[in-house]
DNA sequence: ATAATCATCGCAATCGTTTGCGGTTACGTT
DNA sequence: AACGTAACCGCAAACGATTGCGATGATTAT
């Protein structure tokens, strides 16, 4: 209804102009002590409030930050968008969020929603459909810094937050070898992505340094729930099943051993089971499920910040690469180490 | 680096006035063929992209909602966020996230946020803190639209987008009623919480619908997976102990079942457990949760559309309440009715 | 008495875009 | 030759706030 006070509004009910009212909201000295006791008066009896749109238009700082992220609902994705929030939120920030629900298409329209509103920059993580980064990159030829994270394009010069996730899941592989574990499968997500590159890389390091042979049908992309059902079916109706299954995600993990459940194949005595992401549902599966915790809110934190840190003073030459550290949470799923 | 490129910038280059610039990129009749296609060859080159801040305070139309919720990093209200930014997508709205952490003051600066950056609309779960609205309501006399969803006001003439906690609670605790349980609990929400208070309303309703005595220490307070650990442990040193547990959200209920297990109780032989959300962790529990599905997902999309029509005109006399139908998802955690 | 200083405030431009209104051509008509 | 009329385009104001610069009046200094 009643549209929202202005400075003129204010000005017009105290017959001063519009530069004195803005001066002596801010205390300026050139203004007298009635005049600014009178304008904060008025000022407080009306509520009134600065307009963003304005100062944004003039200052050309929207104190906005955008946020492309493939789905919200997931542990690990709103724990990001949560750190990201909470930093954004002490610096004064605003946050815009958008989800690509995984679509190529829809990430572009994202990108381009952020660039007209002009937010003062990015912090994205690609979705799984997206093999082309110009639209991003465009961002930042345009003076909107972009920071990814998690989900980062390889081998490309751009600040990312990410984990080491060749490390992690060389790690993770590591310990079901140490778990006397031989017959290692893996679940593994689209080797479009660079995750999915780089953890079943980590994985088929850690066979190599173990001595333990690669085999090609112990691995099948998957990397859902409903996926993992399959996959771990085809798994174990191999001649050869495999002892342990190295999951790409948590969700993938849970799906299969709920599968194996469904076998009457023992977790982990049979087929052990080690996930990735350490949402917070690895506590509440029976057993409970180990996994590498990538610290999702921690992340968003330092995406955030170094975000902020580049708004403030544009990058000097190299961009930077920011490894969260990973950890293995070890629970039920895995045996222990003997 | 380089600043965005503006109707100015086209106007120059080409000698013409911003103004047929304008008028060209919106193929107004007044302008020449030639000159639409120069203007809109050089804007294409160029990228030019209106630029939407300078549209926001022209129009006073910013094309954005703002969402205040408790917290991100949950199942349920990612699900919500999801759908209202699915819904908001669709119309060309963007979104902005404000988490207030559960914390009132915290509520209140997010209020003042969206309402500085002129939203045309707000998105409202209040804080398990926040007892008074004031600052909510006053957007609304402030001309910008409001709709609560999940956490409304109780008893408030303002536009929720609710479920019947009352009607689903009732149903849950028929339900154990009528797969035998006779002692049931109740771990519930603060009562400071309108879910909170008619959830507890609707346990106590079925059960005097069904002659069963209501007893106090039956029910504690207790809303999440921590606090549930030490309220089980309490419930099941009472001298008589519940049979069934009606818990107010799914991580609470987790947490009683992952403690009954500990306790090496059977679930749900001999303490059957229902939840309240459906998150999709209760499909990944042993036994699987038993749940009242609240969908999160359509109540963004419900409370979003409501709000958009707010938008688009104002309300008209009374504010409305809309219900989301919510079912039982019968799973593991409770008996069958014979 | 005249000039200089100070306190206090307003004008106007600016950010980028839109739009009512008016102005300038060139053409055709009588 | 004189006027009407399209066709095309630019001026300027507006959205709300900020700010350099100049203006005004009053006080002080010379």
């Amino acid at each position: 209804m009643s549209s929202q006070i202005t400075i003129k509004d204010i000005a017009k009910a105290l017959n001063i102009s519009a530069s004195t009212v803005s001066r002596a909201l801010k205390d300026h000295p050139d203004i007298s002590r009635e005049t600014k006791e009178a304008v904060n008066n008025l000022a407080a009896k009306l509520r009134y409030k600065p307009n963003a749109v304005a100062l944004s238009l003039k200052n050309s700082k929207t104190n906005t930050i955008g946020v492309i992220i493939p789905e919200v609902v997931h542990f690990f994705f709103s724990s990001v968008i949560s750190g990201i929030e909470d930093v954004a939120y002490d610096a004064g920030y605003n946050v815009m969020v958008c989800q690509s629900n995984e679509r190529y298409a829809r990430e572009i329209i994202n990108a381009q929603a952020l660039d007209s509103n002009r937010v003062e920059g990015a912090l994205v993580s690609v979705s799984k459909e997206t093999h082309d980064f110009a639209h991003l990159l465009y961002l930042e030829e345009n003076g909107i810094p972009l920071v990814f994270f998690d989900r980062a394009p390889e081998e490309l010069d751009v600040d990312k937050v990410i984990i080491d996730d060749c490390k992690a899941a060389y790690n993770a592989t590591t310990h079901l070898i140490e778990t006397g574990c031989r017959r290692i499968a893996h679940l593994a997500a689209p080797q479009t992505l660079g995750i999915g590159i780089q953890r079943l890389a980590g994985y088929k390091l850690a066979l190599e340094d173990h001595g333990i042979p690669y085999r090609e049908d112990w691995v099948i992309v998957a990397d859902s729930f409903e996926l993992a059902g399959d996959a771990t079916r085809n798994l174990m109706h191999l001649p050869i099943p495999p002892d342990a299954i190295f999951a790409v995600n948590d969700m993938t993990a849970v799906g299969a051993m709920k599968t194996l459940q469904r076998m009457s194949i023992a977790v982990p005595q049979k087929v052990a089971i080690i996930g990735f992401s350490a949402g917070f549902f690895s506590d509440i599966t029976t057993p409970t499920l180990s996994s590498v915790d990538q610290h999702g809110y921690e992340m968003g934190v330092e995406a955030a910040k170094l975000l902020l840190q580049r708004i403030e003073t544009p990058v000097e030459g190299k961009h930077k690469t920011h490894y969260i550290d990973t950890h293995l949470v070890l629970r039920e799923s895995t045996k222990r180490k003997s």
